[in-house]
DNA sequence: TTCTTGACCTGGAGTAACTCCAAGCCGGTA
DNA sequence: TACCGGCTTGGAGTTACTCCAGGTCAAGAA
């Protein structure tokens, strides 16, 4: 699969998989005798897990750390499981920020409302 | 109020409101006869607002639009809620994102544990 | 009164995480 | 052979802060 495909597959840009490659975040892409990536189903699916990630605020170093303990096998998968715990609380967090700023949008729209009458 | 009253009050760093200001997102900021920010209650209810709006994904670009509406009175209070609404239902969006997200971290927690045995 | 301290000021440099662009290569079609 | 689309790299630009240097001001201590 070239970039195109796996930037389309995981929702990443393609200039944003180049950069994350880069910066060591997706480790084992593979060249084909042109010299272009060739991005393996295994490549694909770690890319989405990274889109998903940053998409719910994974800090880049979070995620460097994290690619970093992928590259070197199943015996970080403790330091992983850490990490995605840690993360799923962020998620939680977030939710409570949503929840919040829903309810002040909603104070603030029936002021509006008032006003409008 | 001062600024690091002000900043306390919203959740706001100091800087950012200054920053803030100096982009036309905080209109009738006063000054002291030292030359120093005052906040009225108004103006920290304003850096409040900001700042869950900002906090939950608001582009500053909008912010801007937000805070020129609101600088004008009340007769943009139509054009103003349909920028809540609008960012409501960001909101939305973004929470079903948590939960894609969250279902990821669970699948993959899942083949984790599978691997610890 | 002079000194120090702490909070604030401005202008500008630095940072994170992309994002875009120029210039060039490669394989395939007309 | 000429062009085209998709890829390459290196580097510049952008967004939204974030930090810092150097300076002012008011208040309390010596």
């Amino acid at each position: 699969m070239r970039i195109s495909e796996a930037a389309s597959a995981s929702g990443l840009k393609a200039d944003t998989i180049r950069y994350y490659e880069a910066e060591g975040l997706v480790p084992n892409v593979m060249r084909g005798s042109d010299g272009q990536r060739r991005f393996s189903r295994e490549n694909v699916e770690w890319l989405t897990l990274l889109y998903w990630l940053r998409e719910t605020g994974m800090p880049m170093k979070v995620m460097q750390r994290f690619a970093a303990l992928y590259a070197q096998g199943d015996e970080t998968i403790p330091a992983r499981k850490a990490i995605l715990l840690d993360h799923s609380e962020r998620l939680a967090r977030r939710r409570s920020d949503l929840d919040r700023c829903e309810e002040i949008l909603v104070r603030k729209l029936e002021i509006y409302e008032e006003y409008l009458r």
